[in-house]
DNA sequence: ATCTATTGATAACA
DNA sequence: TTGTTATCAATAGAT
């Protein structure tokens, strides 16, 4: 609609893309604007120009944090706050663990053994004993096994090099001991979901850009009621 | 641009009213794909009838929820945000406070020796026996106690009740002991913020509505850079 | 819904 | 960026 018509694509030329942007852009405030007063209508517009500055119209009657209110509650799935619940849930949970292991680990100290009854304290001390045994075996298999590495190296002195097999301590086991685990694990790379298409609910009609502008009416005809 | 020119004011006729929100909605849906296109730039679009009706437009190449999260941002005032990085540093630094102690706690049972060198096994075989020096000791304190404790109780049989002195075990040397708590203890209350009117921001072009339609471009042009 | 006369928006240009 | 204007596009009112 102008001196001559243009096709519905990315336009090239960088300045004239800049114009056209400014240009339109008022031109969707102005309607949006129209149609809040000729139809008692809230709109929530929010645009994101590709040099990545923001521009927004809000109906006079309404805000924006409120419209995005409306909108999740339209849509059921307050994405933000079950994320956020679910967040604040795993804090606890990891928190209450943490404080369990802090108190063994105190108690295998050696402190706080004041909440101990006598029978605890009898298996504690069992169970200490025989760790400690088992730590005793360690270091003298370790000793051993020092000294024989020795020995054999020096017996292949002129040998060629062998492939070292690394111990790799991954925490895998610790991993999958984790008591709570209900999905925690993947909380620290979980990212909010996109609204993959789509949850249908009769008061909201959702419209998404196609990728060519044919047919475009019939597209925002969608009801997915 | 119709068969005649209208007023911008309420169209108080209901069933022209509606017939116009509906022509008009599909029009400004039009104008954003157009400009989605044209110029590169991401739109998020939410109108709310008169009658409660929920109609989105959202460019393809983004969400609903992305575009609240960009516009919360150019607001600067995007505590959920905050928050939600604040949170996830802190379940990350729980996760490695767990494992760190999980494997002490393993290795004090005597598990995973393997990777202890041999000063380590010494090491740790000193301190094991000392703990457990400590915990023979209260054990046999403890039932040391508890011989005159219940030699006591009974002297004192028929005496009046002592007002009794519980230990009371709040785990507070725990909780001042945690390293993370960088305000992490206050994280299970907040709640997110109103967008109280408004920091103004160099990225952020905010266009309210008039409540009458005269000079609206104007509006529009308003820079807030 | 669909049809047009008419107004409104805007592409190209200055 | 802003203004002009020849065109194209949207739509008001009618059907």
């Amino acid at each position: 609609m102008g001196r001559g018509k243009i096709e519905i694509k990315l336009i090239e030329n960088q300045t004239n893309r800049q114009v056209t942007y400014s240009k339109r852009r008022n031109g969707i405030f102005k309607k949006a604007q129209e149609l809040t007063v000729l139809c008692d209508a809230k709109v929530s517009l929010i645009m994101l120009s590709n040099t990545s500055k923001m521009h927004e119209y809000i109906s006079p009657t309404t805000t924006t944090k409120s419209m995005y209110d409306d909108y999740q509650k339209t849509m059921g799935i307050d994405l933000w706050r079950t994320h956020y619940e679910s967040m604040k849930d795993t804090l606890w949970k990891l928190k209450e663990i943490n404080n369990k292991l802090r108190r063994e680990i105190r108690q295998r100290l050696g402190h706080d053994l004041n909440v101990l009854s006598y029978d605890d304290l009898r298996s504690l001390e069992d169970k200490m004993q025989s760790s400690l045994d088992a730590i005793r075996e360690r270091k003298y298999h370790v000793i051993k096994t020092q000294t024989e590495t020795t020995k054999k190296k020096f017996d292949q002195e002129a040998a060629s090099e062998n492939p070292q097999y690394c111990y790799v301590d991954n925490e895998g086991d610790y991993e999958s001991a984790l008591v709570l685990a209900n999905g925690a694990n993947n909380l620290y790379t979980f990212q909010l979901h996109r609204n993959s298409d789509q949850l249908h609910h009769p008061n909201l009609h959702h419209h998404r850009g196609s990728s060519l502008g044919s047919s475009i009416t019939h597209l925002h005809d969608l009801r997915l009621a």
